[in-house]
DNA sequence: TAAATAGTGTCTATAAGACACTATTCT
DNA sequence: AGAATAGTGTCTTATAGACACTATTTA
C-alpha cells in the first residue's frame, strides 16, 4: 500500500457559519460565479492549502468571506459522496462555525463575489452540491448543543441581557419558554456571570451578563 | 480558484475497532510492516480508493482486517496536521467502529501481517501517527454514547442477559452500577425487549433479550 | 399614567440514586 | 446444603416544568 495517484483527493472545508442579525439566527451563503453549479447558492468553503490543518483552513475560508469574529468552530463530518463534485474527486469536511457581527454586515475581508445571510426559513431549497444535507445535519447539531454546552450563547455580543440570552434560545428552540425557568436554569448553570452593568432603555434597566471562562478543573 | 496539483491530498480511513472479547473490552491494532513507524502499533485503515466514499473505505478496510461482523460504525473526526505523516500530505478521518466476535478469533479476512486485539489498558502507549490521539478520542465518544443511545450494546451476542448488559456497561463506567437500577432503566428503555428464552448455567437460568429494531415515528 | 421590559418563588411531577433480600438451578 | 447467579421494590433526593404577579424606567 503505498501512496499512488488514484489516491489523489482534492480536500475542502465548507462552512455552515451562524450569527445573530438583529434578531434573527442566519446563515451566510455565497452565490457561485463559476461552473458546477454557476448562479446557486452555496455553503462558503475552499480547498485544503499546503501546510494547513482543514481547522485553518475553514477559519481562512470565512475571513477571507467575512473578516468576521469567529466565535465557535467545530467539525461536522466529512462528506464524500464520489460524485459529489462533477469536476472530481472532492471530498468536503463541513464545519459548524458560530460568529458574530457588531452591525450585521459583512466585514472588509468579502470577496467580489456575492456573499448574504439568509434566514433559517428563506434559504433556497436547491444549494450547490451536497450543501443542503450539510445544512440540514448542521441545524440538528446545532438544536443538540442548546443546553449541553452554551457554545450558542458566543452569538451574542460580549454583555447581555438575560432577555436576550432567552430570545436567542427561542430562536434555536421547537417552542417558547417559560421565562421563570429559564433564567433559573442558566443562572444556575456555569455559563455566565453577572456583571455591575446594566442596559438602559424606554423601560426598566436590564442587568448585563458575560460568559464565564471555563474554570480549569471544573 | 481551481483543482491544481497543490490541492492534492492522500485521504485515509482508519478505524478505532472496539469487541468484547471474553469479558473485556479490546480494541484492534495491526503491527507496522513497513516505514513509516515499521514495527509499531496502530490503528487498522488505508486510504480511500476512486468511487468509494469514506464510510465503505472504513468498512472495506475493517472487513480485510478482521472479517468480523461490523455492527456499528461512526465518524469520529478528521485529523489534519500536515506533518502528522512523514510520507506527504495525509489526512485521516477517523471512525468508531463496534464489531462482534463469535469466539474471539479474528477473521478470516485478516491480511498477512500482524494484528491483535489489546485490552484498553495494555494498548502500547507509542501507536504510529496520531493513533494515540484517535483513540483517546474514540474512548471518550464512547463513554459518551453509553446513555444517549445503545450502540454499545451491539458489541454483544444477538441475545443476552441484563448481567451481560451490565457488565458490558460497568467495563465502560468509571464506577460499578447498583444492579437493580440498571435493570429498571433499561427494561424501561426502549432499547432492548425480552425474548421468551432463557439461558442456563449452573445457577438460576436467566431470561434473555435483543435489541429492540428502532420503531419509526418513537 | 400608560407602555415596555425586568425580575422573582412555589408547588408538583418525574427521574435518579441509595439500599438488601428472596428465588432458582446445579452440584 | 452450599454455590452461583437471577430477580425484585421502596424511600429519598434532585431536577424539570407549570404557573402570575410586582418592579423600574421612559415617554
Amino acid at each position: 500500500m503505498s501512496l499512488t495517484d488514484r489516491h489523489q483527493v482534492v480536500v475542502a472545508a465548507d462552512l455552515t457559519a451562524f450569527a445573530l442579525i438583529g434578531s434573527t439566527l442566519e446563515v451566510l451563503l455565497v452565490r457561485r460565479g463559476q461552473p458546477p453549479f454557476k448562479g446557486c447558492w452555496a455553503l462558503p468553503g475552499g480547498f485544503l492549502e499546503t501546510g494547513e490543518t482543514i481547522e485553518e483552513c475553514a477559519r481562512r475560508e470565512l475571513r477571507e468571506e467575512t473578516g468576521l469574529e469567529l466565535r465557535h468552530l467545530a467539525q461536522l463530518g466529512t462528506f464524500s459522496e464520489p460524485r459529489r463534485d462533477p469536476r472530481g474527486r472532492v471530498i468536503s469536511i463541513a464545519f459548524l462555525a458560530l460568529v458574530r457581527t457588531a452591525s450585521g454586515t459583512l466585514g472588509a475581508g468579502g470577496d467580489a463575489h456575492d456573499a448574504r445571510w439568509f434566514q433559517l426559513a428563506g434559504v433556497p431549497s436547491r444549494l450547490a452540491f451536497d450543501h443542503a444535507e450539510i445544512l440540514a445535519l448542521a441545524r440538528r447539531r446545532l438544536a443538540a448543543l442548546l443546553y449541553a454546552d452554551a457554545a450558542v450563547l458566543r452569538l451574542l455580543p460580549s454583555a447581555f441581557t438575560l432577555g436576550d440570552a432567552q430570545a436567542l434560545y427561542e430562536l434555536l428552540s421547537p417552542a417558547t419558554l417559560d421565562k421563570r425557568n429559564f433564567r433559573s436554569w442558566i443562572q444556575k448553570s456555569s455559563f455566565i456571570e453577572a456583571t455591575a452593568k446594566q442596559r438602559r432603555g424606554a423601560h426598566r434597566p436590564a442587568r448585563l451578563y458575560r460568559l464565564r471562562a471555563p474554570v480549569a478543573g471544573e
